[in-house]
RNA sequence: ACCGAUGCU
């Protein structure tokens, strides 16, 4: 029973969703109906794949075998809608699920605070930030992570660390993902100076920057045109077994470009 | 037990 829901995984993540939408008809052909579990598993891998008038014909389906999307059904659709650029429906998702009783929880709320941010659309976000504080829902790191995110994508830092702050006053400590939010909005506005001091903080509370944290202060050095202190953290990086990814290298060749060395890309 | 949310192109 919860084996098929590994088996649409399994298809998914091969991107075979022919083969994930036929499960549904190997439930039955073993003699079982399938779950709320099995839809949502379903509708998961379907909305990766992009396929939403699928997505949609499965969400029917549920509707009319008298099987009840969960808080769980909606998170996923809202996701899934987020991610194929279609915030508007998922606001639309989430309002229809109060009036079918359902509240959303903190996984609800991230997903839809995250599209709308990852949309530019940061204060709508702050909005339902604020609603689920007094819907009695605490936001935890994800929560707090998309919307530190939301604020350096448009180049608010300063709200970004208001946020940043007020995850510290409340238990909710940040983690190495919050860091490198900060650091990438820092770096992307040519500071990258105090994205150092941010780096030499996380690594102060015990966290190891990862690959995508170097490459953040890596891009930033090569925007303002740094390529001494570039190479420099590009030979740290490598010292403490970070290997360098397309990410690291393609700045740095933008701006060994830029700078006229191009004999130094080969 | 088993399905959902966050970082660099």
């Amino acid at each position: 029973p919860s084996d098929f829901n590994v088996l649409i995984k399994g298809y998914g993540w091969a991107g075979m969703v022919d083969a994930a939408m036929d499960m549904l008809k190997q439930i039955r052909n073993f003699g079982f109906s399938p779950t709320v579990m099995h839809f949502n598993c379903l509708l998961g891998v379907l909305l990766k794949e992009n396929c939403l008038d699928t997505a949609q014909t499965v969400y029917n389906q549920m509707l009319t075998e008298g099987c009840p999307p969960s808080v769980i059904t909606y998170t996923t659709l809202i996701h899934g809608f987020c991610a194929a650029r279609k915030v508007d429906l998922a606001c639309r998702l989430f309002k229809e699920m109060g009036g079918n009783d359902l509240s959303p929880d903190v996984y609800t709320y991230s997903a839809l605070i995250h599209g709308l941010c990852k949309a530019g659309r940061v204060e709508k976000a702050s909005f339902y930030f604020e609603d689920m504080k007094s819907n009695g829902c605490l936001p935890n790191v994800v929560t707090y992570n998309a919307l530190i995110y939301g604020f350096c994508k448009t180049a608010n830092l300063d709200c970004a660390f208001e946020i940043f702050s007020e995850m510290s006053a409340t238990s909710c400590e940040p983690d190495a993902r919050s860091y490198t939010l900060l650091i990438d909005g820092l770096c992307k506005l040519d500071r990258s100076q105090e994205a150092f001091k941010l780096l030499n903080d996380m690594q102060q509370k015990g966290f190891v920057p990862g690959i995508v944290t170097y490459n953040c202060l890596m891009n930033g050095l090569c925007k303002e045109g740094n390529l001494f202190e570039a190479y420099n953290l590009l030979d740290g990086m490598m010292n403490k077994g970070c290997i360098p990814n397309v990410y690291t290298y393609s700045p740095l060749i933008g701006a060994l470009c830029k700078s006229g060395k191009v004999h130094k890309v080969y």
